[in-house]
DNA sequence: CCGCTGGGGGACAACGTTGTCATAGTGGCC
DNA sequence: GGCCACTATGACAACGTTGTCCCCCAGCGG
């Protein structure tokens, strides 16, 4: 092995034993007790003696292995897991941002895993993560059954719940109003004239589509326009279901003339289907999205911040870390109607 | 501490000590080692014996220490650590959601972090990874330096940059074809009649900003339309600094009548700014977004695949971790034109 | 009846770190 | 000059797991 220049290149050479801090101990001709005193921080070391160490390990690039210091320490390992059901969905990337940031005040790393809506991949990553002993877990819940998550809880992981609640389990949960938001769309679009409204939401099982789906019943018979069986199409939807949906829709014999869409997915679905149309239903569509303003009509929404949603869960999370004993919590966040346009289409 | 129903709540109950392998061997009457060779799958445990084993760990809700495991073999931790600029940004999440892809297929898990374009939170992300013995490191260089990575490049962890490369660290490096991008963009531009070409840049310093750039002169020379200095405005950019140019363009004396905006974030700022007005400067954007086929016009693009890229640097950081000793390697993706119209407008 | 084989299982050390406790030296004070 | 207080340092065990090596015993062939 030749001497390597920091600018020289550096790639094949594995198997070059780490360096430890008996390594660092004897080049340092001190006891490993005093390198991890100066690893540390601790006081109680000669100004000398702490610069000879440091000098060690700078010279043998000595970087103390956290699983053995979380082992003998035992306490935190300085993570936190978060299970969502995609990270690559802009709504999760901004939740998970949130949490990346003030994880971070508090010293933490994130670990995360997307579920993509599967409870056994939701399981085994939260699992996976209680092996690793992160300090806590934040969990958007694919399934309707967490007592798997049990042992861990009594154990003192701390867990919350976000966007959905669990199964069957209690424990803190963060959640935005979906029937409100719903409710308020519905309202909306009648106030604007709409009697023929439809509803296209998720898959039925999932918590947040049924609660949509729950808003908008209500929000039919407060208008008192009645609830139509015919006007609700529940996913999973792609993009060519959205699309049959939609013609179905407006080739009834009392056509749909506003559409309330149950979330980002199937509102861009909706979009796409209608491009080019020329007699377009209004819109509403649940969660805001980046250009909704920018398009034409610009897209009317039942908003809530992704980043509130991180923030809020975080915040509980770590409030049970600090000691907070007190019984779970459910915090349900606010949502707010965004007119813009779309929803504004007189009947 | 009463039984719990798995139905039952639980909050608080902390600093119940774990089940360690040594209280499941206790329970089941077994040794220490006979629990590890359960829990690992080794062969030469009687059936009976395991099942006394698997019953105990149940009751225990025993999950084996992970950081206990690594310490002991030495060998791979199952994570990989990326540090990105920021999850918030779909196009980061994009790649992450890649590399997610591809960790979860070789049984890896992901720690990521988001350097904020500083230098400095890169390097500590990056160590604090090294810390925890992450099996590959895959870093959007957010600076120039990346010495701090030899030694931990010489203990055999591989790295691999992408988007941009190191500083002055030869590795594995993969980047997409940002001066073709620009070049095209231009010698698309003036195809369509185009001689007043301007380009948003991100911050000089930029590695992908300063490509682009030069590829924008390159372009410009091509096309024999000349390089202007009075037509280029790098950032950092924001909603308003954006929107001051835009009038500084059109208000010269030969105004621009088309833009290359240098990233996702600028082509929003663009759009947002020429919302509603009606004389509007050709557009083409590099990185391709979400809606940008459903706006008024359709927004022209060099696109490019995030998640071939986060692919593509998985892919070549786990050759490495499995023995691929070659030089470093730089890939460079192809980008490609989308003509949807925003580019098209002729002068 | 003896030795051999192989399956099932255990004792023990080691991974790299940190907490506890002990100890050597140094200077000050009565 | 003896004792104390204090600083600087080290020896050692322990964290929870796994790799190595060893042992016991049943079964079997000679």
């Amino acid at each position: 092995m030749t001497t390597l220049s920091p600018s020289g290149p550096v790639a094949g050479q594995r198997k070059v034993r780490r360096a430890t801090m008996n390594d660092v101990a004897r080049l340092a001709g001190v006891s490993i007790k005093t390198v991890s005193r100066v690893v540390n921080d601790e006081p109680g070391v000669h100004p000398s003696t702490a610069e000879r160490v440091l000098a060690a390990i700078d010279q043998l690039g000595f970087r103390r292995n956290l699983s053995a210091r979380n082992l003998r320490r035992g306490s935190s390992t300085g993570t936190i897991g978060l299970v969502l059901e995609d990270v690559g969905n802009p709504f999760y990337s901004g939740v998970t941002r949130a949490v990346e940031e003030i994880a971070r005040l508090r010293g933490r790393q994130v670990i995360s895993g997307s579920s993509d809506e599967d409870p056994g991949r939701e399981r085994e990553l939260a699992l996976e993560f209680c092996s690793r002993r992160v300090d806590g877990l934040l969990i958007v819940p694919a399934g309707l059954q967490h007592s798997y998550l049990v042992p861990e809880m009594r154990a003192g992981t701390p867990v919350v719940f976000l966007d959905r609640p669990a199964g069957d389990v209690v424990a803190d949960t963060v959640l935005v109003d979906n029937i409100g938001g719903t409710v308020e769309a519905v309202t909306h679009l009648a106030a604007h004239g709409h009697r023929r409204i439809a509803f296209l939401g998720d898959a039925p099982d999932i918590f947040t589509a049924n609660e949509r789906l729950r808003g908008y019943r209500e929000g039919c018979v407060r208008a008192g326009i009645g609830y139509h069986e015919e006007l609700v199409a529940m996913g999973p939807h792609d993009e060519s279901s959205v699309a049959t949906t939609l013609q179905r829709l407006q080739s009834m014999r009392e056509p749909a003339t506003a559409i309330v869409a149950g979330n980002n997915r199937i509102t861009v679905y909706i979009l796409r289907a209608l491009a080019g149309v020329a007699e377009r239903p209004a819109l509403v569509g649940f969660d805001d999205f980046e250009l909704a303003d920018l398009l034409s009509p610009p897209v009317t929404v039942i908003a809530h911040d992704a980043s509130a949603l991180g923030k809020a869960a975080t915040d509980l999370l770590f409030a049970r870390l600090d000691g907070d004993n007190s019984p779970p919590r459910r915090v349900v966040l606010p949502v707010r109607l965004v007119p813009r346009g779309s929803g504004e289409v007189h009947a």
